[in-house]
DNA sequence: TCTGGGGTCCTAGGACCC
DNA sequence: TCTGGGGTCCTAGGACCC
């Protein structure tokens, strides 16, 4: 029966923080305001790159990722700040907790951006009037700019927050597609980086309107299924749903830092693998996750840069058994170059409730006999399943919804649901 | 004076199994 | 007698994003 109607459409915001990290420093003292401000690493660490500018900034040509020096060299009034990662979490769960004042589906992307869908908003006005109101809300409290799209699905909105800064309100509906999104260089299309863009160029495809239309057998073969997927971008379709708990699902817990200076010396490279073992295992606690599978990243001096990984028999969390993992990856794979930067991470996640269910048998029997708790998560999982015990665990930890803000940055807009 | 740190997803080859 | 075909797991690397 319903199926002989037009299914209703969605309307989806996306939400987009105009220059965030510089933007918080401005609100926490207005006297930067209206000059240009770069947030940047340490140069003596050799880590000084642009993370984030004001506008006033970019309008010397100063860009993010830049290197300190030059960007100093383009605009030597700039006023250079160490992040202050703490206020801009603080700043982060402000602007979320906005959010979600006008719907549940409130989908974090990272630090500075989510998605909304308000397609059961009605009541509350137009979609405009919704954005509207955020954006003044998020000023007025806040004192952070911001930029809207809204749109009938998630990537459409994404493009259209990205069309006007700061400050921007955009519609991109479906029949402006050929008008406003066809006309641009794929390079343009989020999801399409230097490499993809070259190969497009290769097989003739210059725009997104060339993207829209290029048969599916020739993207398949120079891009494999991720082609075909851009393919129906370009023609405005993204299915994917707003999804308000896909904070939760970790897939993988990382530290990494480039070295003061290249090295060569074991005992200090060690130290360092140390410092980054504990560090991922004390994120891993605070998650209630084990790892299942170490990684050790190496960058030599001339900026090579390897992975090496390994499976372990058993989940890890605690920082003695994960500095011991890095520590024998590290050592069996380091071939004496001299080293640039160095990463621990901790992937194949799992609930640690869940880890009893991957330990030897002598293990569980061990765990058990120390542990009654171990039967009983057991025997209820087995009851009700999976699932239904982590979701239950996941909802009566109120302390989760904090965690979500230890990391920044957690997705890729190109995965399929 | 070069080029951070945190993620996700995809691919591809070899091992191993049936 | 010289050889199939599918599936999964593990590992390494690459592309992309903020």
């Amino acid at each position: 029966m319903n199926s002989y109607y037009p299914k209703k459409g969605r309307v989806i915001l996306h939400v987009d923080m105009n220059s965030f990290y510089a933007s918080v420093e401005m609100a926490f003292d207005p006297t930067l305001k209206g000059k240009p401000l770069a947030i940047a690493g340490n140069p003596e660490e050799r880590k000084g790159i642009i993370v984030t500018c004001s506008y006033e900034a970019r309008k010397f040509g100063v860009r993010t990722t830049m290197p300190l020096w030059e960007a100093k060299k383009l605009c030597s009034q700039l006023i250079i700040m160490r992040p202050n990662f703490d206020r801009y979490r603080a700043a982060s769960k402000g602007m979320f907790d906005i959010l979600r004042q006008y719907s549940d589906l409130v989908e974090p992307v990272s630090i500075d951006e989510g998605y909304m869908d308000i397609s059961e908003g009605a009541e509350m006005g137009t979609p405009i009037e919704i954005a509207q109101s955020i954006q003044n809300q998020i000023e007025r409290e806040l004192d952070l700019p911001c930029s809207i799209g809204i749109a009938p699905n998630k990537f459409l909105a994404k493009t259209a927050s990205d069309m006007k800064k700061p400050m921007g309100i955009t519609v991109l509906r479906k029949r402006d597609i050929p008008q406003i999104l066809w006309p641009r260089d794929v390079v343009e299309m989020h999801g399409i980086g230097q490499k993809t863009a070259q190969k497009l160029y290769t097989i003739g495809v210059k725009t997104i309107s060339d993207l829209a239309h290029k048969e599916d057998l020739q993207l398949k073969s120079t891009l494999g299924i991720n082609g075909i997927r851009l393919k129906k971008r370009a023609n405005g379709e993204d299915t994917r749903p707003v999804d308000p708990d896909s904070i939760y699902d970790f897939k993988s817990v990382g530290n990494s830092t480039t070295l003061p200076k290249d090295s060569t010396n074991q005992k200090e490279l060690l130290n360092v693998i140390h410092t980054l073992s504990t560090k991922v295992a004390s994120r891993l606690k605070n998650k209630g996750m084990m790892a299942t599978t170490i990684q050790v990243m190496i960058r030599f001096k001339n900026r090579k840069t390897i992975t090496r990984s390994k499976k372990v028999k058993n989940p890890v969390q605690l920082d003695q058994s994960i500095f011991e993992e890095a520590k024998q990856l590290f050592l069996k794979h380091w071939n004496g170059d001299s080293i640039r930067l160095l990463g621990v991470t901790g992937q194949d996640l799992i609930e640690k409730e869940d880890a009893v269910e991957q330990l030897d048998l002598f293990s569980y029997e061990k765990a058990a006999e120390k542990e009654p708790l171990y039967d009983t998560i057991s025997r209820l999982q087995k009851k009700y399943g999976k699932k239904m015990i982590k979701k239950g665990m996941a909802q009566s930890e109120p302390n989760k919804r904090e965690n979500q803000y230890d990391t920044s940055f957690n997705k890729d807009f190109l995965r399929e649901d």
